[in-house]
DNA sequence: CAGACGTGGAG
DNA sequence: TCTCCAAGTCT
């Protein structure tokens, strides 16, 4: 027996990171809708999985302040799996409208009828749960941990930024991923596995910011080597992204008399699919200028109502937006009237709100639920 | 694998 | 104004 060197297990960073993590997580809950509260985690109380889905699909490339409140209405309107299962894929656009990335909702729909059909019990395993409609690598992992306790390595945006400080990950995303992803098995602890990938997250929201980190904050300050040499900032090496294109477009407004306003349902695929929108020409590329009130979905009194424009992830664009008074055409083929009443329920995606507002100012507002205008 | 797919907030 | 980007998934 040849004497080792002491034993140094407790200062392996390795060994000490998820402790450190787990005990800044309890010091620093944060209080969400869908998170139980630390006492009652303490008791053994699991998290619904059917929020935690719900959650976890909503957060997807999406902020927690925009969550909530669809969070909310949805567990107001559908509190279980089956009840979202016997729901309309109407009712669900509405419900999910403003939120954006619409594939989701669709995904939503699927996935509930699936678990429904299935029993109502969701899968508790991370290769289950990714076999359904919209969970993939990362949502699979967080369901798994946060709901059913698995020592899943749950891996998204923030936790590739904590890792790639800790670790001065040089390799540029997405490359490093399976690099990032081996280094966080390692990490992830037997005991309170949910915890420690919600603690991670949370990590990367509120300190491990991707400009200016709190490091000062840091419980793992001690160990990060980008820390240590002096540019943690400088991390996650990312690739160059492309320029995104401009294209342009006209949009119809027609109104009725009584208010009404023409509209139709877009194709379930692709941008905006499922979602109503007003009839608006093509969106090209074209930089002439030619959006005219000839392209128009009917002869009408087209007048320019104002112009638009819209950000989204892979191109701008310009609708040139035109309104006309109705009042005795056709109905068009594929179209519906909706009555003002009733524009702030339907499927309508921020754009054509946009649209909208531009021939109608407050069309598409929601109205009060308190109208203090009783007659005396 | 790279591109499609929304929106609103922060700096 | 403008860039970045937020608890990604699908094709």
């Amino acid at each position: 027996m040849a004497p080792q060197a002491p034993s140094r297990k407790s200062a392996d960073p390795t060994q000490a990171i998820a402790p450190q993590l787990l005990a800044w997580y309890d010091a620093n809950h944060r209080e969400l809708p869908w998170r139980i509260a630390p006492r009652e985690l303490a008791k053994g109380v699991r998290p619904d999985p059917y929020r935690v889905w719900l959650s976890e699909i909503m957060l997807q490339q999406t902020t927690v302040e925009a969550v909530k409140p669809y969070f909310r209405a949805f567990l107001k309107k559908w509190p279980d799996v089956s009840a979202l299962a016997a729901a309309d894929n109407e009712d669900v656009m509405k419900a999910w409208a403003g939120l954006g990335y619409y594939s989701r909702a669709r995904n939503l729909k699927a996935c509930a009828n699936a678990v429904a059909a299935g029993g109502g019990a969701f899968p508790d395993t991370e290769t289950d749960l990714r076999a359904l409609p919209g969970i993939g690598p990362y949502t699979a992992a967080a369901i798994a941990s946060i709901a059913f306790n698995r020592p899943a390595a749950v891996m998204d945006g923030n936790v590739e930024r904590v890792m790639s400080r800790l670790y001065e990950i040089a390799t540029p995303l997405p490359e490093a991923k399976p690099e990032i992803r081996a280094l966080l098995e390692t990490l992830v602890p037997n005991d309170r596995p949910g915890d420690f990938a919600q603690a991670m997250m949370d990590l990367g929201a509120t300190v491990c910011t991707p400009r200016r980190p709190r490091c000062m904050l840091c419980p793992l300050r001690d160990d990060c080597l980008a820390l240590a040499h002096g540019d943690p900032e400088f991390y996650p090496v990312k690739a160059a992204k492309a320029e995104k294109p401009a294209r342009r477009g006209a949009a119809f407004v027609a109104v009725r008399p009584d208010g009404a306003v023409l509209l139709r349902k877009r194709p379930e695929k692709g941008l905006l699919g499922g979602m109503t929108e007003v009839p608006t020409t093509g969106w090209t590329a074209r930089q002439d200028g030619a959006t005219e009130s000839d392209a128009a979905p009917f002869p009408a009194n087209w007048q320019k109502a104002g112009n638009i424009t819209h950000i989204f992830t892979h191109f701008s664009l310009e609708l040139h937006v035109f309104r006309a008074e109705i009042h005795q055409i056709a109905t068009p083929n594929d179209h519906f009237w909706a009555a003002a009443d009733d524009l702030h329920g339907e499927a309508l995606p921020t754009v054509m709100k946009k649209a909208i507002e531009a021939a109608i100012p407050g069309a598409t507002r929601k109205p009060h639920s308190i109208r203090p205008k009783r007659p005396k």
